[in-house]
RNA sequence: GUGGGAGUAGCUCAACUGGUAGAGCAUCGGACUGUGGCUCCGACGGUUGCGGGUUCAAUUCCCGUCUCCCACCCCA
């Protein structure tokens, strides 16, 4: 049997109708801050996300789907029907570091990726189309990424994620913190409108590459006499990324963890008054957070406002969302200087955080139509195209059916009403509407029949 | 990528130290030819994840592999 890929899966109803639920709402949540949705491709050059994600970041390194396309010869038609030649597929495990990555791009045929998050793709878009000169500066988009990893509760190699990008020009306010104020109190609110509560919101600044680079310096010092000491993960952080060390969660580390330099001290002024005032315009909105200056986040293009919205409930993967600040991205991309900041939320992550049912967000049929006897599939079908112009969701069976099985299927189907439509009926112009739940039942003339179901609860 | 646990009917799970698989629910049919949710009876449904090994005999023991779950790594 051919099952669906490691770390994908199907989404069924009814849980179809509770992902549907989410996505209106967060729509709804979107326009009334003036956001406007973009669909960029789900695979991209492979080159942009080296650059704009970070060529040393775990996702590029190790977790992307990358293949060579083949340009326009043989596509991929002759290995599936003769499975001889199965197309190349492999992830840049195989490859050197940046030059080979860089250098397929410049051959026959390109190296594409599927995309492992979105912000690159759309910063991608922006400076593609300039959209800065048409005041295009709110976006958000909802849509599958990819990344290979080992699969676990609430992460999986396709998954979901709906984000919003605040980018452009400094001169149009994309640096000011009024917009990571903005976008963290657009959060508060659609959480709390999907139904999730008992949120909470980590701040923290990373200060700009400057800051960045000098806190990474004093980090290495401090750490310098003490990484023999530490797990094995962290002597290998100290050489890689050092501030990552500040994840470790091994508890014999957290006593040296605890004395090592913040990077809120190496904030320069801007950079901390910037913090502030996000600060105090969450406090004036009333948005309550905490800052934890262990907060760091992976991805390369990172700087000043980093945040996280955790959730219990998750297991280990307890970040629900995570965003901040990227003024460089745009720059390092080959665009203009395009200040930024923005957030992805898994979305596999906050369905599963829902305390909403399923079921209870499903449409039920409001009538089911029992056609009984020979010839009444016709009329049926007739009472159908009337009652659903109405509105009305409606479901119907067959007239080989018995009206016991027409009830059972009614039953089962969570109808409100059942509505027979038999030869009796048909003479006389007028049906016979039973109300599944309480067994009242009533004979209604045709024309009285949409207005009937639909009034009554 | 590393470590641990688990895969038996559509679903939830049984099967003692190896003796060729069973229940509940669900589905379909009947009791009940135009009135359901209850009840009773019956039927359908499995190459026990897949491949190999040990054995007279494997769901059970061993090896490999795939998938899921938990944790690490990392991240949404």
């Amino acid at each position: 049997m051919i099952k669906a890929p490691r770390g994908t899966r199907d989404l069924l109803p009814p849980d179809t109708a509770l992902w549907n639920f989410v996505e209106a709402a967060v729509r709804d949540v979107f326009r009334a801050y003036n956001f406007h949705e973009i669909r960029t491709p789900i695979f991209e050059s492979t080159e942009l996300f080296a650059r704009g994600v970070g060529e040393e970041t775990d996702i590029v390194a190790k977790e992307m789907f990358t293949w060579e396309d083949r340009g326009r010869q043989t596509e991929l038609i002759a290995p599936i029907r003769g499975l001889s030649a199965p197309p190349r597929i492999s992830t840049v495990e195989g490859l050197q570091p940046s030059s080979e990555i860089s250098q397929i791009g410049e051959g026959k045929g390109q190296s594409l990726t599927l995309r492992p998050e979105n912000t690159a793709g759309v910063v991608r878009a922006y400076i593609e189309h300039k959209l800065w000169d048409r005041g295009l500066n709110k976006l958000f988009y909802i849509g599958p990424q990819f990344r290979r990893e080992r699969p676990q509760k609430g992460r999986y190699r396709q998954f979901y994620q709906i984000g919003a990008e605040v980018i452009g020009p400094a001169t149009a306010g994309s640096e000011s913190p009024a917009r990571d104020a903005e976008i963290l109190e657009l959060l508060a609110t659609l959480l709390d409108r999907v139904g999730i509560s008992n949120w909470t919101l980590e701040l923290n600044s990373v200060g700009c590459p400057a800051d960045r680079a000098e806190f990474n310096e004093a980090l290495r010092k401090a750490l310098d006499p003490v990484a023999a000491k530490m797990c094995a993960d962290c002597q290998r952080r100290v050489v890689t990324n050092p501030l990552r060390v500040f994840d470790c969660k091994v508890p014999e580390d957290q006593p040296i963890i605890e004395k090592l330099p913040r990077i809120s001290q190496f904030l320069d002024e801007p950079c901390r008054v910037h913090f502030e005032q996000v600060q105090a315009i969450l406090k004036s909105v009333e948005v309550p957070f905490v800052l934890n200056d262990r907060l760091v986040r992976g991805l390369d293009y990172y700087q000043k406002t980093t945040f996280e919205f955790t959730h219990g409930a998750l297991g280990a993967q307890n970040a629900i969302l995570g965003g901040g600040r990227y003024d460089g991205l745009s720059e390092a991309l080959g665009g203009p200087a395009a200040p930024g900041i923005g957030f992805a939320i898994g979305e596999d992550r906050l369905v599963m955080s829902l305390a909403e049912s399923a079921e209870s967000v499903v449409r039920k049929p409001d009538v089911y139509i029992a056609p009984l006897g020979t010839g009444m599939n016709r009329e049926a079908a007739r009472l159908a195209r009337e009652l659903r112009r109405h509105d009305l969701v409606v479901d119907l069976g067959d007239e080989s059916f018995r009206l016991k099985k027409s009830f059972e299927a009614a039953d089962r189907l969570g109808a409100r009403y059942i509505l027979i439509v038999g030869e009796n009926e048909v003479k006389a112009g007028a049906f016979a509407l039973k109300k599944l739940a309480s067994g009242e039942q009533v004979t209604v003339p045709r024309g009285e029949l949409a207005q009937r179901i639909s009034r009554a609860t």
